[in-house]
DNA sequence: CTTGCTGTTTGGTATGACCAAAAATGTGTA
DNA sequence: TACACATTTTTGGTCATACCAAACAGCAAG
């Protein structure tokens, strides 16, 4: 007859999702200030009048949905999500789907249609210091071609500057999303300077198109650029 | 063969993480099959030796991660990991983006962006059956002008259908994405027959521009239309 | 075969305890 | 005073136990 439990929160809810909810509410309020450490578990048990094993279930959730960070015997640290938070949330599971039948191919086919799109953008309506910045990165990609490793970082670098053209920083952060997944496919691939130097000269085709304003071109090059370093890797894969 | 119970979990790793990617890697191996229930948190204790805390959060992670399905006071359903469960993995961090300044637009603008490239491709190498099936999803769209609601699951599958040309599971998981974020602010918006007129006059655009085959007529008939809705609905916000 | 009841299973939560590492505090020496 | 070192307190990680309520499985009655 006698409720055994006196609680402030809603039942019929599960207790955990209402402290997440709660949390989300202070993060977003800017109660929890990004960098800030999350108050201690003890504290949040008084605060919302529940267990510590909600607490903890409800810390582990914000920690998977990249609201805050946890580390082994730290404080959580509050993050304020950018769009590479979301796709560090959805990184878990694409992990799985590479591994999958055609994982692989789908997502990189998705990456050459997008970047053949932003190419033909950039064609379009890239400004004079994009093109300079382009051209600064393609510069040091050729520069680069007799380190291997060296060539690897400015080669992602020289993508990266045509995804942060249309200056809308969700494309950066699929950029990095991209390179993070498709990373352990492409150390796979034996490096050497020739084939350094033929990308090289797929990157300066992109270049040469997008400055001289012909998006077909650019399209195409970047296109071909991306097919072929497929053919090249794709004989490490198990896939018909 | 004999179950190996010699859990001797690493130490110096959290042993939640190490319950994660155990059932990671059977769900992987597909011991547990999809849509099976994950075995009880008791049996799990057991199995790896572990406490039901440790177990509980382990089940928390991996639900987090859209790799089983947990409803209160059911068994935890396992899922294989489709690029929807990916989708669904970022959405709890773009749900805060989206209350962000200018998160809307960014995310609308990508939006744009893709569907444009989606229908320039259409445009270029759209199968007959492809074509076919647009007319069919315009067609109903055309009917349910009057209906302010049926219009809205039409317009979602009319542009369903130009995600699906490409024949990548990843495109129609982006779009089932884009739908779900932004449905929120679409709702919002006022809606009438007059204006589901002029929507299905953008909507028989962008098909006659597929069918003729007229890739830039395709993706400015795209572009326009979804501008022109950006336009409509960006009263609603109180975003400079 | 269906319907309805009943005991069992199982997830959700609470409580208390212990450990180890981090953070905070105190202390002695230069 | 300033700084290095030792000690106490805090705090996250884990374990064990217990209880409740809803789902589930089995059985009896219709």
């Amino acid at each position: 007859m006698s409720t055994q439990t006196s609680n402030l929160r809603p039942s019929g809810h599960r207790a955990a999702d209402f402290v997440v909810t709660a949390i989300e509410g202070r993060i977003a309020a800017g109660e929890l200030a990004d960098g800030a450490p999350l108050p201690p578990e003890r504290d949040l048990i008084e605060s919302y009048g529940v267990s510590r094993t909600v607490v903890r279930e409800a810390v582990a959730t914000l920690a998977s949905r990249g609201l805050v960070e946890t580390r082994p015997r730290f404080r959580p640290v509050v993050r304020r999500p950018g769009f590479d938070a979301a796709m560090a949330a959805a990184s878990g599971v694409v992990g799985h789907l590479l591994m999958q039948s055609g994982g692989v191919k789908n997502l990189y086919d998705t990456r050459i249609f997008l970047e053949a799109a932003l190419v033909r953008q950039a064609a379009l309506q890239a400004r004079k210091d994009d093109i300079e910045a382009l051209r600064r990165a393609l510069e040091a990609n050729g520069e680069a071609i007799p380190d291997s490793d060296a060539f690897y970082r400015t080669d992602v670098a020289f993508h990266a500057v045509l995804y942060e053209i249309p200056r809308n920083p969700v494309f950066p952060a699929i950029h990095r999303a991209f390179t993070g997944w498709l990373a352990p496919q492409w150390t796979r691939m034996p490096r050497s300077p020739e084939r350094n130097r033929m990308n090289f000269q797929r990157h300066s085709d992109i270049y040469n198109a997008i400055r001289d304003r012909d998006p077909d071109a650019a399209s195409d090059a970047l296109t071909a650029h991306l097919n072929a370093a497929w053919e090249y890797v794709r004989g490490t894969f198990d896939e018909a």
